[in-house]
DNA sequence: AGAGCTTTTTAACCTTATTTAACTTTGGCG
DNA sequence: CGCCAAAGTTAAATAAGGTTAAAAAGCTCT
């Protein structure tokens, strides 16, 4: 299920996206106002957040700084209207990943989102990426797993399926998605290698204990961390 | 700085535009008609178009057939609706890199904008290129790979691969394409040739420990390096 | 053409990564 | 409880890659 965040005051827009994204089969968890935003941002993990500009308490654009400060990965799409064409600079700058000028339709709207959500999932590879998982510091790129003692030169499977569980932490990597991504094909004996690895990380993440791989059975795995 | 020319007439999407691609480091000129767009291009020099296939004055296909004409190497991306997806075959036909519907997302975009670069960039006509990879610096046509202490005459075949890494640095140079590029069939002895050269290149590029040759299994090889 | 050189390929042997297999433990459910 | 399927663990077998040296193929120059 991908969860939105969405940030807006007008309650009756609000509603009317929160039914229509529902029905499009989305979880959205819609506030009011910018603080209740990023306590909800801080409590839960989201897919996406949809973020108007003008909000009471704390702005959009300053909230979509804080989100891009806990985490860099997800996408943010600010909703404007056309008066506020200004904020656009500001809100690129902050590292909006898209930009809806109300009044928009649900059409176009469910559109962007899909785009971005296709785009992040299959094109995650942002270049200087690194997780930090307790004591640890992950990067896919040069597949190396730091702790404060040691650092670990992961191998290129070890690699892949721990930067799914970190792209998917705290919630649930199905093992169907993990071995069409990473073994492409889910067969009886590549699932058998998948655990094999699940095995090698647990091995090296018990350096600290807050960092646990999760079997959720018959479905797939959690990484669980702070 | 890569110079980007806008042939857009909706002028809300324009702005959009600009200011994205501005946010993501990119110079834009930004032409509401074909006919200014056209005389932008005699005047400045562009390393990318997007145009918009429905534009007063001169439209989207002619513009390109003008563009291409002057210069066949500048790639064209062209921007349309879903209504005129039957332009996309006479797009292609006057040689368009690549097509966008709208709506698309920003995301989308800046995807297909870097995928051409990148890709243009990998077949260009400019021999000088130098590349620097820490202490390092590499010319590709001189084959030579300086450091701060020594220089090297690199083989041909050593220039070449470390040239493809280059140019896939940060990411996945793929075996089957190195192979079939510098050694033209990819069997089992080119593969083992090529591995001894990756050895040879290592050799020479531990004098810098940040920068590495990555294996990645089964798969080929990334240039790690900044 | 062939001596003396460099570059590239082939071969042999070694190391590491991944898969397969066998056996053990755990979880769900009648 | 007791069964079965799913997951955990470990070790082995297999495949891929690393390294080195020697053989073969290309040059260059007289």
């Amino acid at each position: 299920m991908i969860k939105i965040l969405l940030a807006e005051d007008d309650v009756n827009l609000g509603i009317l996206l929160t039914d229509y994204l529902n029905a499009k089969g989305y979880s959205v968890s819609h506030h009011t106002d910018g603080k209740k935003a990023i306590d909800a941002f801080s409590e839960a993990s989201f897919d996406l957040c949809l973020l108007d500009i003008m909000l009471p308490e704390i702005d959009g654009i300053s909230l979509a700084k804080k989100i891009r400060a806990k985490r860099e990965d997800i996408p943010v799409i600010f909703l404007t209207a056309k008066s506020q064409e200004d904020d656009k600079i500001e809100g690129f700058r902050v590292g909006a990943d898209d930009y809806i000028t109300k009044p928009f339709s649900m059409e176009e709207l469910i559109y962007r989102i899909e785009a971005i959500l296709r785009r992040t999932r299959n094109h995650p590879l942002e270049d200087s990426e690194e997780y930090k998982l307790g004591i640890f510091t992950f990067q896919p790129l040069s597949q190396v797993l730091r702790s404060d003692n040691k650092s670990h030169k992961l191998t290129t499977k070890e690699s892949e399926l721990l930067h799914l569980l970190c792209k998917n932490r705290n919630e649930i990597l199905e093992r169907n998605y993990a071995l069409k991504t990473i073994w492409v094909d889910d067969n009886y004996f590549n699932a058998r290698s998948m655990d094999v690895y699940i095995t090698k990380l647990r091995k090296y993440l018990k350096e600290d204990p807050s960092i646990t791989i999760l079997n959720v059975h018959g479905k797939g795995y959690k990484l669980l961390c702070d």
